[in-house]
DNA sequence: GTTTTCTGTGGAAGGGCTTTCAGGAACTTA
DNA sequence: TAAGTTCCTGAAAGCCCTTCCACAGAAAAC
């Protein structure tokens, strides 16, 4: 069987307390038996039970992470930041998928066991209202990442500001005719980017021409897909409109669906149109997009001390923070038409 | 406080101990007496207490995956593998992020804590021997995925079969002077790749020319990076030696990076040269790559199949399975041009 | 030298569950 | 009707830890 606490006791010549008190660093332990202790639990490779500490302690060390990871690269990069950070501090780290709503939901309904996490991770989808209680009540710690609801710590990127930079970038190389190819106006992050875009071109006394928004109506993940980039620029030029200079689009794997659409009709970027689009996944290198920056990773890394705050002391006021993306210039848009190479991760 | 056993026994007026055996289904329950506690755990909403039931029941329903994950888009899809079938027996995932030898020891060092996981899967990693009396000791279950270790179940992809099936479709195709750029030989599957390339070649009767063979001498990734594919590429057209009509390469990513380096200089796929690589990551996809896909997803899958086999049944025979990769069909060699679009995940 | 304070220590209690064990009630069998 | 079975149930023990409480002995104060 494994070793315990008792074990080291009795070999120790000490009481179950003592021992407990030497692993864990307590000072009211005289040095030499602390030194009796730690041989003894060294020579017997003494180690802590998991589940008897956290059964103990009221605490686990463990986080929950609810992620639609399977549906893009957005999320893998968050949750590198996620796990890194975590395991710096010793936590561990349950991963759940939920790709929809409603799979979130169920995994609320069945699976949220109470006790068996200190806390939370929700990315990107929306917290239903009767579980917002559900965590209120149960002082579950929730943090949101990529997603809002006023009553939790979130966060986010400043899609507003993003838009801005990106379209800004368009109407400094001298664009003037620039469409937004879009994901589903159902989607928060779509309603923000194309506000903002419309906002920009504004601002900077620029008509904004409605033939040229194209909203998508995919419903899978939302429309930012590549099929929906596709598809949405095929239909685009199936109606015959002139093209514009150039395109926000709302998400790098559209701009590579649209691209596509693009070639096989013979039009060239940057040559004939420009893009720039939103995101920054690693695919974006290898298309050279230029491209609206978020940063994932860092956003994971957030989100767990964000988290560690909030487990440490659960009545600080909520905060939501805004990441603002920065706009990587590559060669989509003509700005810059130095490839880089490099693999750099 | 949350509710426990105690609380629905009193309110249920029974012992703790039938209300135990009620939520667990035990058949030696009066339907009369199961209703009547079945009815008051709903009314109070009874969640039981992982970590208890862990710690009485010496099992934790939680698996913990060591993986590299955050290199390349292989471990992403195995992953989705392995955490749909755990949600669906109910077991959680634990998951921590090794991307190198050093890091899997420290790991195996520190934070492999006994009592905390039903079993352990290990991904890619070679498998130190000294660990190896640790889980067999411990009775640890542990299952390796995309690596080998004769005393412990594994699953592997069948490299030998893989390289043999791609290095005949070019034979098919017709080409005869065929190159193989490969990662490092420091990586197994690099020495089974390219011997089973060789033997093949040679089972066909087709010389294989030692000048033609690019073999890896990056570290990162054992080669298996989008650098190494274009910077060996750049250095094979360096050496001025005549092209030959075919490459195999050794994944997908290297085959993108080597794509990149001749169309710097002005060689085509497949035009000029005929591609066939190997993975099917989801890139592959989008650069029509030719390839030998791996049933990433199904790796996953079987493999918590396997632990869950294995923890019911210690003493079963050690199993090795090997998965032969299939040739899928794109562009990149010229058999197919028919670019496929459906953005289908 | 006596009383008070302080330190370090042992061990019981408690955390929430499963499981074993013993016993009461209902049922058979003689 | 007594003895033997069967079935269900309650409660205690155990899983392994942390923490609280009490106490002995040393140190400090008087």
């Amino acid at each position: 069987m494994a070793v315990t606490i008792y074990d080291i006791a009795r070999e120790a010549k000490v009481g179950i307390g003592t021992v407990s008190r030497v692993l864990n660093n307590s000072p009211k332990v005289t040095s030499e038996t602390r030194d009796r202790v730690v041989t003894v639990a060294k020579r017997l490779n003494y180690q802590p039970h998991a589940f008897a500490q956290a059964l103990a302690r009221k605490r686990s060390n463990t986080l929950s992470a609810v992620i639609p990871f399977f549906t893009n690269y957005f999320f893998i990069q968050v949750l590198q930041g996620v796990q890194e950070t975590l395991a710096a501090v010793g936590y561990d780290l349950i991963i759940h998928g939920a790709n929809t709503q409603l799979q979130l939901e169920e995994y609320l309904d069945h699976s949220m066991r109470k006790g068996r996490v200190d806390g939370t991770l929700l990315f990107s989808l929306t917290l239903p209202d009767r579980f917002a209680d559900f965590f209120l009540e149960k002082k579950n710690p929730l943090v949101l990442v990529d997603t809002y609801h006023p009553l939790f710590d979130s966060i986010r990127v400043d899609n507003t500001e993003g838009a801005k930079k990106a379209t800004e970038h368009l109407l400094s190389l001298g664009h003037r005719t620039i469409g937004m190819m879009n994901a589903n106006l159902n989607s928060v992050p779509a309603r923000e980017r194309l506000l903002s875009f419309k906002e920009t071109m504004n601002v900077h006394g620029v008509e904004v021409q409605d033939e040229y928004i194209i909203n998508s109506s995919y419903t899978k993940n939302d429309g930012f897909s590549r099929e929906a980039g596709y598809e949405g620029m095929l239909e685009f030029l199936r109606r015959g409109v002139k093209l514009p200079s150039a395109f926000f689009v709302s998400s790098d794997i559209q701009a590579i669906g649209m691209i596509a659409a693009l070639r096989e009709n013979n039009i060239h970027v940057p040559e004939d149109i420009a893009i720039v689009s939103f995101d920054d996944i690693e695919l974006a290198k290898y298309f050279n997009l230029t491209t609206m920056q978020q940063p994932m990773f860092n956003m994971g890394e957030l989100a767990v001390k964000k988290m560690l705050e909030r487990i440490e002391n659960p009545s600080a006021p909520i905060s939501s923070i805004n990441f603002t993306p920065t706009l990587v210039v590559r060669s989509s848009c003509g700005a810059n038409k130095n490839f880089v190479l490099n693999d750099n991760r």
